[in-house]
DNA sequence: AGCACGCCGACT
DNA sequence: GTCGGCGTGCTC
């Protein structure tokens, strides 16, 4: 029986299920509607939950369910699609809809508090500011400010300042005791001088906008593929240009933070409309207030990491995921969801087009684009004069390394820095050396919590676990026999700096990892030292290889392509592509003609030797022959029970239980089922861990399978004994 | 996930 | 005699 005083409750704990309240006689169920918070008892305590539904026939005894306390919003904070979305992703990941929610929300609205929308306040110089040009040599923030502030005539807030420049807080204080800078409210219809105007577009391009802009009001999901230098961006800006006019909201996605502040700057020297972001270096107050900015429609323009796929817009237009094909689109942990895939999900709900962008397309994306669910649009040539940069494989065997520096590499080096250009090489793994050996007694630096090698770290006399952590001085002798024979094997960037500074003593080389960026900040500032130029040569890893421009790189060279190669994984071959041709598309941007060099102990391999053709089409259709050879996605779907516990057979035991479920249950149903097995690095952080793989030719089998396999698994007696969780569509197996 | 209840070891 | 270990069970 429906009772109109009973709702049905979303609360952030990890069940499965809804939990239901009464209302007490101060809140009107009338009033009350789905994506509203509610604030509840909860065991001892109490917590925000969101209202799910009103309405709804009490699921357990009358005499044990529990009064509201009271609501926490007078409309729902979740608008109506974002709490369908919420849902559709609960019910598709299996996640928990209270989780699902929560992590929709900035942590702010999950307490008992009023959160309001602040207006707007950027700086600005003022007319005796933009009158100032000679400052004291030492006073170099301020100078920094005021060449920045007359970049942006409409003025930058603090968010964009603390991007751009770092610590600037005190600089801008005296700046503005000398009545130099004001803070000014920002007004919504802002005027549009001095903003830049629209570029020039080649066929390709033209062709992109028009299609895109063509069905600006229903679902269409397109792929735009674009090497590096061919001119995503501008397309982007002009789509965005005819959504903003006709007066909607646009949300971008980018795959990092550091991407964040280069964008937010290039659209706002375009656009003269609100902007906001969404990231995790946000504070907590910062987010409400962008989420607030984005809710209210007062801001225009979102651009965001991964959870800004949940940021719930008053009038969206169009969604854009940049650099579609990158991992980072996955959450690893909790709730496992792919923002890419949840924008696709968003978009078509929303009757809005949705465009996917990448130079390396993933081939997921390449095969819908096949088979006809997205538009293909191509755009082929590099903008400007740019061209493919020369490719070549330098083989390694039987050739004498430095530190994993090659003869060849090292000549090309000198020869490239004598032409003034910038080099960059890729090494991905930080740290000196991968471990430390006993060359007495053959002892080796092993973590105690993982099944794995502790990494040597040179400068801070460690050795350090990658995996959870740990650290441990290293001594001058061997813990075992005491011999002062330990030696490095392998090479890390910090080994490789080192080699590289004994062979060119006079050239700025600038090491970029998690190393050397540890601080917050120091990432944005070592990149734009690195992009001005100063240094001649830059060593990073992977970090780099994401959307930076570096205008005067001439030579990139990767030192270690075998380790992508022969990865358990059955991505690994995708990936080393996709970092080849996203690596590639760094040399020779500008005049400058480029060159890219890879070191391999496997020249014949058939990979590379695609990927120094330069044609990713080609290669995605050899990488798509084997998928659909050995039926691995996207011609299957899988989902991963993963499990863990700091007791070594717990885990299997657990999955074996449940897989003989799985077994019960999908005797008729083309389901297969690969493991239990132990994972790839057994143990971690001091947890044993184990999968099991569900692989299932339509998706549909295998979401079926999966609600009634679920409450079986959380039903068995071995499940309270380890961590499990179910993760739909792993990206990494590991 | 929290947080309690509950039944067995080494301590002031 | 207590303090506290973490196994098990519940949360409307």
């Amino acid at each position: 029986m429906l009772d109109k005083n009973i709702v049905r409750v979303a609360v952030p704990v990890p069940l499965r299920r809804c939990f239901d309240y009464r209302l007490p006689e101060d809140i009107s169920a009338r009033t009350l509607k789905p994506g509203m918070r509610l604030w509840v008892p909860f065991g001892r305590s109490q917590v925000m939950g969101i209202v799910d539904e009103v309405g709804v026939e009490p699921s357990i005894a009358p005499g044990k369910i529990k009064a509201a306390i009271k609501t926490l919003d007078e409309t729902p904070i979740l608008n109506k699609p974002l709490v369908w979305l919420c849902r559709w992703a609960s019910q598709y990941y299996h996640h928990p809809l209270g989780e699902v929610y929560h992590s929709a929300l900035p942590v702010y609205f999950r307490q008992d508090k009023d959160v309001v929308l602040k207006e707007s306040r950027v700086w600005q110089l003022t007319e005796q500011g933009l009158q100032v040009d000679q400052l004291p040599k030492n006073a170099v923030r301020q100078t920094e400010l005021l060449q920045y502030l007359r970049e942006y005539p409409l003025g930058q807030s603090d968010e964009q300042l603390k991007q751009a420049l770092g610590q600037y807080k005190s600089s801008l204080k005296s700046m503005e005791n000398k009545g130099w800078v004001q803070q000014i409210v920002v007004k919504d219809d802002v005027d549009e001088s001095g903003l830049e105007s629209a570029l020039d577009l080649n066929k390709a391009q033209e062709v992109a906008v028009e299609e895109i802009c063509r069905y600006q009001d229903e679902f269409t999901a397109f792929l735009l593929y674009g090497v590096t230098g061919s001119g995503k961006t501008e397309v982007y800006l002009q789509v965005i240009q005819a959504v903003l006019t006709a007066g909607k909201q646009v949300l971008i996605l980018v795959p990092e933070i550091g991407l964040t502040p280069q964008l937010l700057q290039r659209f706002s020297r375009r656009f003269a409309v609100p902007i906001t972001v969404f990231h995790s270096g946000l504070s907590n107050g910062g987010r409400a207030q962008n989420w607030l900015q984005a809710s209210t429609g007062r801001a225009r323009i979102i651009i965001g990491t991964r959870s800004a796929v949940f940021a719930c817009l008053q009038n969206p237009g169009l969604i854009i995921v940049d650099e579609e094909h990158d991992v980072s689109f996955k959450q690893q942990d909790g709730f496992r969801y792919s923002a890419r895939d949840l924008a696709i999900v968003r978009a078509r709900h929303e009757k809005i087009p949705i465009v996917l962008g990448s130079a390396t397309p993933s081939l997921e994306s390449m095969v819908n684009a096949d088979e006809g669910r997205y538009t293909l649009l191509d755009l082929p040539e590099r903008a400007g004069d740019a061209v493919h940069p020369d490719m070549h494989l330098i083989d390694l065997r039987h050739q004498k390394l430095d530190e994993g520096l090659s003869p060849v590499l090292i000549k090309h080096i000198h020869q490239h820095i004598e032409r003034e250009g910038q080099v960059l090489l890729f090494l991905n793994r930080r740290g000196y050396a991968p471990t430390l050996l006993c060359h007495d007694c053959g002892w080796v630096g092993n973590c105690q919590r993982c099944d794995a090698h502790m990494t040597l770290h040179h400068a801070s006399g460690q050795l350090r676990c990658h995996h959870c952590g740990t650290e441990r001085r290293v001594d001058r002798h061997c813990p075992d026999c005491g011999s002062v024979d330990l030696r490095p094997i392998g090479q890390g960037t910090e080994r490789t700096e080192e080699a590289l500074k004994r062979h060119f003593p006079d050239v700025r080389i600038a090491r970029i990892d998690r190393d050397t960026t540890r601080r917050k900040g120091e990432m944005e500032r070592k990149l734009k030292q690195a992009e001005s130029g100063e240094d001649q040569i830059l060593l990073g890893t992977q970090l780099l290889a994401k959307g930076h421009h570096f205008p005067n790189v001439t030579l990139v060279a990767i030192l270690d392509s075998d380790q992508g190669l022969f990865s358990a994984d059955f991505r690994g071959g995708e990936r080393m592509s996709q970092l080849i041709l996203q690596v590639a598309g760094r040399a020779g941007r500008a005049e400058k003609s480029g060159e890219v060099l890879i070191q391999t102990h496997h020249p014949d391999h058939a990979l590379l030797q695609y990927a120094i053709k330069q044609d990713y089409r080609v290669l995605t259709r050899a990488l798509l022959e084997e998928r659909q050879l050995v039926q691995w996605p996207p011609y299957s779907h899988l989902a991963l029970l993963r499990a863990e516990s700091t007791q070594r057979n717990k885990p299997m035991q657990f999955l074996r239980e449940a897989a003989e479920k799985a077994r019960l249950l999908s005797s008729n149903s083309q389901l297969m089922l690969l493991g239990p097995v132990p994972a790839p690095m057994e143990k971690r952080a001091g947890r044993y861990r184990a999968q099991l793989l569900l692989q299932a030719g339509e998706r549909a089998d295998l979401h079926n399978l999966l609600s009634c396999w679920l409450n079986e698994v959380e039903a068995l007696k071995s499940s309270s004994t380890v961590r499990w969780s179910l993760d739909v569509d792993p990206q990494d197996m590991f």
